[in-house]
DNA sequence: CACAATAGCGACCGATCGGTCGTATGCCAA
DNA sequence: TTGGCATACGACCGATCGGTCGCTATTGTG
């Protein structure tokens, strides 16, 4: 190990990841080269290589810290309000605000890998499709858990994905700051 | 010209251009190679190549290819109805039997190409995003057409494309057949 | 019938891709 | 102190990328 030490490897190796997840933001996870880290890093390309042996590995790994961050950014916000309507208010909130503040460079990335692999086969189309299927079951349980929102749950979680993916693609390619606002009102109106 | 006749140039170039939008829907437009082509339809690189002389141009003229498809499958059964409410919802219906039929295997064209091209620069990406910017207008317009739906006329447009956006996603990576019933639940009553 | 224009071809270019290999270096345990 | 293990390295592999070049074969025109 010329550079650095010994217990650093894990560290090296968060590093490749964040980079990964940065680049595949705005790239996509087909962008994503072990080359092209390799260079932001200021390292051999078969350093980075080493870490995950595929460059599938590397995008679930990428994929993996992207889903961590959305939990972190919009779940956990909201879970501290009750279960049902405050809760999905909260989650309303915090997913538009994370939209608006732009935590990813390149516009929410699930939805980027949603687009990209969505009619693709293998492993990293399935961790994509499970992390949206996770969030949407969130969805519809919270709404359950509210007797006057439990019959219209699917609809309401429908609604919900639906104004995230059209208030991130109406900041990202038109750049209309005013997204974020009507995502939010119609988020609200879902819930009746 | 040793295959085919001098009058079949056209031909030709159109064959190129109808393989590169069914190659973009599924596999991004940037999946678009002038070997793949050349391949597929059994000719040789250069032969691709010669029609549009960069990967740019092929992907513009693919994109506009797209475009066309998309105007003729949603727009047109749309425009023989009255301006206002009733040429909103006809687009709602138009719009939505699009996805359900999955006009393009890879789900909506001009989606994809949002997602891919949303955080580059260039003439590709300012075609999407022309593209995207004229169908909202359409609908700011038809909106604004109806004097009942002119003060919400931009969170109706808002709203339509959300909807059609949360569609196509729940139906190319979830399976899920009920999103564009959803939808044009979700239109209906964004026209309130 | 001659001739310019054109469609398509095969060969080739440098760059980059994902990935492998052997090797040098540094840490820790015996 | 020595030996094993893990990390990172440079060099290299075949494949594919976007794109160029010179050539042939065919066409419509003079």
């Amino acid at each position: 190990m010329p550079r650095s030490s010994f217990a650093d490897a894990a560290r090296t190796r968060d590093a490749i990841v964040q980079r990964a997840m940065l680049v595949a933001s705005t790239e996509g996870l087909e962008g994503v080269t072990f080359g092209r880290l390799a260079t932001d890093l200021e390292m051999s390309k078969a350093g980075v290589v080493g870490h995950f042996g595929t460059k599938e590995a590397l995008q679930l790994a990428a994929l993996e810290r992207a889903s961590e961050v959305f939990t972190k950014e919009v779940w956990e916000p909201a879970a501290a309000a009750a279960p049902g309507r405050a809760r999905l208010v909260a989650i309303a909130e915090a997913w538009t605000s994370y939209l608006r503040r732009r935590v990813f460079p390149g516009g929410c990335f699930l939805t980027a890998a949603s687009c990209e692999f969505d009619d693709r086969e293998g492993p990293v189309r399935d961790a994509v499709a499970a992390a949206w299927r996770r969030w949407h079951d969130v969805l519809v349980r919270e709404a359950r858990a509210d007797p006057e929102l439990a019959p219209r749950a699917e609809q309401i979680a429908f609604d919900f994905l639906a104004m995230a993916q059209g208030a991130n693609q109406a900041l990202q390619l038109l750049g209309d700051e005013t997204a974020p606002r009507r995502a939010l009102d119609g988020m609200r109106r879902a819930l009746g």
